[in-house]
RNA sequence: GGAGGGGUUCCCGAGUGGCUAAAGGGAGCAGACUGUAAAUCUGCCGCGCACCGCGCUACGGAGGUUCGAACCCUCCCCCCUCCA
């Protein structure tokens, strides 16, 4: 069995290490029990909190035995670390909303049920804290002085930084206490900017519990130009299907920037580096084959290979098929042949009826979202960017009728990279 | 609690009675170029319409002054700095 250690090691999951050799050794030696903690703090997790539950996937993958904590008590303090803000507080019903939709998605990704992952809720422990006794037991282990000093609390220590916020720390610390008398869990990993909560809880634990504990970063999950990935103009990158769905979610992934495709293949897919590390060799043609790998991969991943499959099939249709050699990844189980099926494209109905008279083109550009504004399908108009099955409209008042439809089929194009199908029913 | 500074369109940030849907930058979108890249150049970039124009909404909130207010006055809310 490989060490799990070398093997997120590998896969560039890891930032800083308490103590690399000890960690190594713990993993080499037997089962780590070993946790990540999530906040609430919205409805659905996304590819930032994927990225981060990768790790568990693969400990779980190697014997190892993952924790997940949901912040049912935290998300009720919020963590500054690495904020320049204070995040709006979250109501009690709402986090319990978000922790059952969270718990639910984790099950995707982890076994719960057959019991090789554990998903717990801070609140059990959190909540009826007893003030005083709390400051008294634990509270006393804090120097202000030490966490003042920390990287994560900079820039809210120039902007302001309230006192609830300010005992995160404590509680994150204290949540690993806990782990570690309950469930012996002596390993908690989280993202960069936790090194400043994680290091306190192992202090916490060596100081209460007489326990050497360990801890583990990731990198921030940036792009190649700097900036926080997972999001689009529109939102966070959501693993929920209904909120973003797995055609989006393949383009995401296709769509991304060429030198970041080598990392983002180390870090949502599970083909073996050796492979993935070709990538940088690759150039061109080749490189966006590797971009195909990179989206059905992760897309399997999270939607599942029906959708995947769909999901590629449709980017063939809408953008031509690509070579994809055998000799680019060839682990990923990736349909190489072509596959396109014009079907998976999103597609809206529309009834013979409603053309009688003609649809404005800005109504259907809008109601298929291609669109987000009638002002802006005016423009996508005016700017050349709109093709009715490869045809351009006229004139911003152009009216859709029968005569567009090719066999009762009309693929819409909004600029290169927008595509929707109407078909008549 | 006291003193001072501040809240402007997705973000940063000008504007301090009419010429302001609001400079500039960023982001975003589109076209050219391409590889559904990047870089670059160009255009667009509140919403709606009978669209070379008109209407509506918008400058923390509510009132007021004025022919006219993001800009002036009053009260309220929030943020920051210093003092306590």
């Amino acid at each position: 069995m490989e060490n799990a250690f070398e093997v997120l090691r590998e896969r560039g999951f890891v930032q800083q290490v308490t103590d690399e050799d000890a960690v190594r050794e713990m993993f080499g030696t037997g089962p780590v029990t070993a946790y990540i903690g999530f906040d609430a703090t919205a409805s659905s997790l996304h590819v930032g909190n994927l990225f981060v539950l990768m790790t568990l996937v693969h400990l779980e993958h190697l014997g190892h035995k993952p924790i997940v904590v949901l912040g049912g008590g935290t998300t009720m303090v919020g963590d500054p670390s690495g904020k320049t803000e204070m995040r709006k507080m979250l109501e009690r019903g709402d986090i319990d909303v978000n922790i059952n939709s969270f718990r639910t998605q984790v099950g995707r990704f982890l076994d719960i049920e057959g019991g090789k992952t554990q998903v717990v809720d801070n609140a059990e422990w959190l909540l009826d804290l007893k003030y005083v006794e709390f400051l008294r037991d634990i509270g006393r282990h804090f120097s202000v002085n030490r966490m003042l000093a920390a990287e994560a609390y900079k820039q809210r220590l120039e902007r302001g930084l309230s006192f609830i916020e300010f005992n995160y720390q404590l509680l994150q610390a204290y949540d690993f206490l806990q782990l570690c008398q309950r469930y012996k869990c002596t390993l908690q990993m989280g993202g960069d900017d936790q090194w400043g909560n994680i290091v306190a809880g192992i202090d916490l634990c060596r100081r209460v519990a007489q326990t050497q504990v360990h801890g583990l970063t990731f990198p921030l999950l940036l792009n190649a130009a700097g900036q926080k990935m997972g999001k689009t103009v529109s939102g966070a990158v959501w693993l929920d299907a209904k909120r973003f769905g797995p055609y989006d979610y393949y383009q995401y992934w296709v769509n991304m920037h060429d030198d970041d495709v080598e990392r983002m293949l180390g870090y949502f897919t599970f083909l073996p580096m050796e492979e993935v590390r070709t990538v940088s060799t690759l150039q061109g043609a080749d490189l966006n084959a590797a971009k195909s790998v990179l989206a059905y991969e992760a897309t399997v991943f999270v939607h599942g290979e029906a959708a995947a499959n769909e999901a590629h099939s449709a980017a063939q249709a809408a953008f031509g098929s690509r070579a994809l050699p055998e000799q680019v990844l060839p682990s990923s189980k990736i349909p190489r042949g072509g596959s396109a099926d014009a079907a998976q494209i999103p597609t809206t109905n529309l009834s013979l009826a409603a053309l009688d008279e003609g649809v404005l083109l800005t109504e259907l550009l809008t109601n298929t979202a291609l669109a987000s504004s009638k002002n802006e399908a005016r423009r996508l108009i005016r700017q050349n960017a709109i093709k009715l099955n490869d045809r351009k409209p006229e004139d911003e008042k152009y009216r859709v009728t029968i005569a567009d439809f090719v066999d009762g089929r009309l693929t819409l194009r909004a600029g290169k990279k927008k595509v929707h199908r109407v078909v008549l029913e």
